[in-house]
DNA sequence: ACTGGCACCTGGGCGC
DNA sequence: TGCGCCCAGGTGCCAG
């Protein structure tokens, strides 16, 4: 479900509800996910108060005095903030409830989602790696030029790579590409610095723009406010086969790249 | 060091 | 209606 705008819409929804409050219990009623859940998140949170929601790429961090709980939403898991004793669902398989009567629940049916304890998140080993936020200043064209040189890999699965910028999924590395005009079949160390300049000026816009949309909704993603994000209707390629590009009017074209599929304008991206 | 492919899992939508 | 098939917003890990 989620790419880094809809991380972001959800942690915006969400930290107001739960930061300065303290956790009265939590529920988890299924540690199967991704990986097992270790029986430490609930021991550190239970009792601690929460300081602040953060996010690192796609990751959510529940912050507290002692370390934070690493959450990740996979591809279609969500965090809402309901009254506590409110039923769950099948896939609603961890509730953090607050001394204020509100409970933080996610839900995650295809559980590809993971929920890790840190006391030092950023250092996590799923983490440390990473590379920038794509809306930082540590990430420009230079960047990621540098870093392709000598790659062979398709532009497209290299911008989704995280090791090279964290936060661009399937939907805005399309949609990146289509404002820049760049072909996602071009080897990444084939392309011109000054495309990457291109690319990384429209990585910044199109994230912006859906996180100003509230992201994006395909199926049932909602933000922890439940509100449906309405980037939808932004996407120039995306999802758009058959259609005519906006620019050209050149049917848009699905191909498969790394097992996903990728739209394009073969006339507008060259 | 890179690269491509597989794995994890459920549900929605479509064609028959 | 029901069944089977394909597809889906992610990403760590493995073999080559």
């Amino acid at each position: 479900m989620p790419e880094l705008p809809e991380v972001e819409t959800s942690r915006r929804g969400i930290e107001p509800h739960i930061v300065d409050t303290r956790v009265s219990r939590v529920v988890i009623r299924n540690r199967s996910l991704r990986w097992p859940i270790s029986k430490s998140v609930d021991r550190n949170l239970v009792d601690s108060t929460i300081t602040a929601v953060t996010r690192r790429a796609k990751y959510l961090l529940i912050n507290t005095e002692q370390g934070a709980a690493i959450l990740h939403l996979g591809m279609s898991g969500s965090v809402f903030i309901v009254d506590r004793d409110t039923p769950a669902g099948v896939h609603d398989h961890v509730d953090i409830e607050l001394e204020t009567g509100k409970t933080l629940r996610f839900r995650d049916p295809r559980r590809f989602g993971s929920l890790h304890w840190s006391t030092d998140p950023l250092q996590h080993k799923l983490l440390r790696a990473l590379g920038p936020e794509p809306l930082s200043d540590q990430f420009d064209g230079d960047h990621l030029w540098a870093q392709s040189r000598g790659r062979r890999v398709s532009i497209k699965q290299f911008i989704m790579n995280a090791h090279i910028v964290v936060g661009v999924g399937n939907i805005y590395a399309s949609e990146a590409l289509y404002l820049a005009g760049i072909n996602p079949r071009h080897a990444a160390g084939r392309v011109a610095l000054r495309r990457y300049q291109s690319l990384a000026t429209t990585i910044k816009a199109v994230l912006s723009s859906a996180i100003k949309a509230g992201g994006t909704t395909l199926r049932d993603f909602y933000g922890g406010d439940g509100q449906a994000g309405y980037f939808r209707q932004k996407l120039q390629a995306y999802g758009r086969e058959g259609e005519p590009c906006r620019h050209c009017d050149t049917p848009i074209t699905a191909i498969v790249q790394g097992q996903r599929t990728t739209f394009y304008c073969k006339q507008c991206q060259t």
